[in-house]
DNA sequence: GACTAAATTTCGGTA
DNA sequence: TACCGAAGTTTAGTC
């Protein structure tokens, strides 16, 4: 991620024509190539900016413009559109790089990944006596969201989803197909977990021995002191 | 504007609720205290923010989660909502300041600023033997769009507006007055110009002796040579 | 100032 | 993969 702060105009011609007057922006380059063109105020939306996939190119002024105070000029061009951004640079105050790396559970996280925490610390909501092994158990084919023990000590695999759909149960089937044939697990029961679990999902879990269980996102945020410590 | 770029986790409660891993991000301080959180990828939206108004409280982290690492906790609250964001802050690779100043016509420039300079560039567009004095022309009650001279070589102030309305026709009949006690611009007659014209400010400008142009941005726009060199 | 409709909409889920 | 609808919607224009 490129940061640079910058005395510049901007002008926009796609979907439709734009142009921001000499100012000084903040201008973000991201590592997929997209450019964000941010003032000062008013709101998390930049005033310009150029969606991925694009290119951006560094080209030098004419004399034209470089007698109106024009250092550098960036275009960036979209792909799949005819869609360009170019910015008229006239003087870089800040200009820094930095590598940020991939950013985790980009939007897989979210209620999904907050859910198995919570769940993980509200474990007695599986039944009475129920411990909690770990979270992420791997396997073989992917880690089991939850590994449980019930009140006689039996393993427990908990598949967790927000919305609770046939390939949810199919996945906890593999997993449990798996699982119960090491002798240290066996025999290991399944529930599916989810805020909301379709009617063929449940039936499918119930054919298959699985029992189903239904979140309650509100009520487990509730009940979370790490959350109330936080917040 | 604050650019921090830092290791750090990040829970939004609000309107919904949100979790961010561990990973390292852009965070940008706003003048007006919003809050933005950046990843290295994906579209122009922050993973995650706080709409201005709002107050940035950095707190110490309690015992147990400076043990997990935590070095800072910022706290962002909405003022008016129950809106907040947690910002759990681990390492702070970047951290500078810059003070860019109050972006100029934020929203009142794009199309109108264009159309202004466009319409100094095509000033044949008022009529045969029509010249530019200059753009801007500054008065006591504030700056003309445009001064020019007819074929005559009579004063003429124009006011641009994207939709024309009573306003603007107001705002240019003040002009007028204004400019007609000036011995050396008097008489100096009026266009209303705009992209779209209401009825009501047509009758109100006719009225007043103030004669309609209706703009093409687009043929505009097309025949702009310096916009021709830009794209 | 409240309401309505578009947005360079974006973003997610469903068929 | 295309369509449909919500969004922490935001934003601009209308009444």
């Amino acid at each position: 991620m490129r940061l640079v702060i910058a005395r510049c105009s901007v002008d926009y011609a796609g979907r439709l024509s734009a142009h921001l007057p000499l100012a000084t922006r903040l201008l973000v380059v991201k590592a997929d190539g997209s450019v964000l063109v941010h003032a000062d105020s008013l709101s998390y939306k930049p005033l310009n900016w150029m969606s991925p996939p694009c290119t951006l190119a560094v080209i030098e002024p004419d004399p034209e413009q470089a007698e109106a105070g024009v250092t550098a000029i960036w275009k960036v061009a979209q792909a799949k559109t005819a869609d360009l951004l170019v910015i008229s640079i006239h003087k870089i105050v800040h200009d820094t790089s930095h590598d940020l790396g991939v950013d985790p559970g980009l939007q897989k996280d979210g209620v999904e990944a907050h859910l198995q925490r919570l769940l993980a610390e509200q474990i007695e909501l599986l039944g009475d006596g129920h411990r909690l092994v770990r979270r992420e158990y791997m396997t073989a084919i992917g880690p089991v969201d939850i590994l449980a023990t019930d009140a006689r000590g039996a393993s427990v695999a908990v598949e967790i989803k927000r919305r609770g759909d046939i390939d949810g149960v199919e996945q906890l089937t593999r997993y449990l197909e798996l699982m119960n044939r090491d002798p240290l697990l066996a025999p290991v029961t399944g529930i599916f977990a989810a805020q909301e679990i379709k009617l063929q999902a449940r039936t499918l879990a119930q054919d298959r021995g699985i029992r189903c269980l239904v979140l309650d996102y509100d009520a487990m945020r509730g009940l979370d002191d790490s959350h109330s410590r936080l917040f």
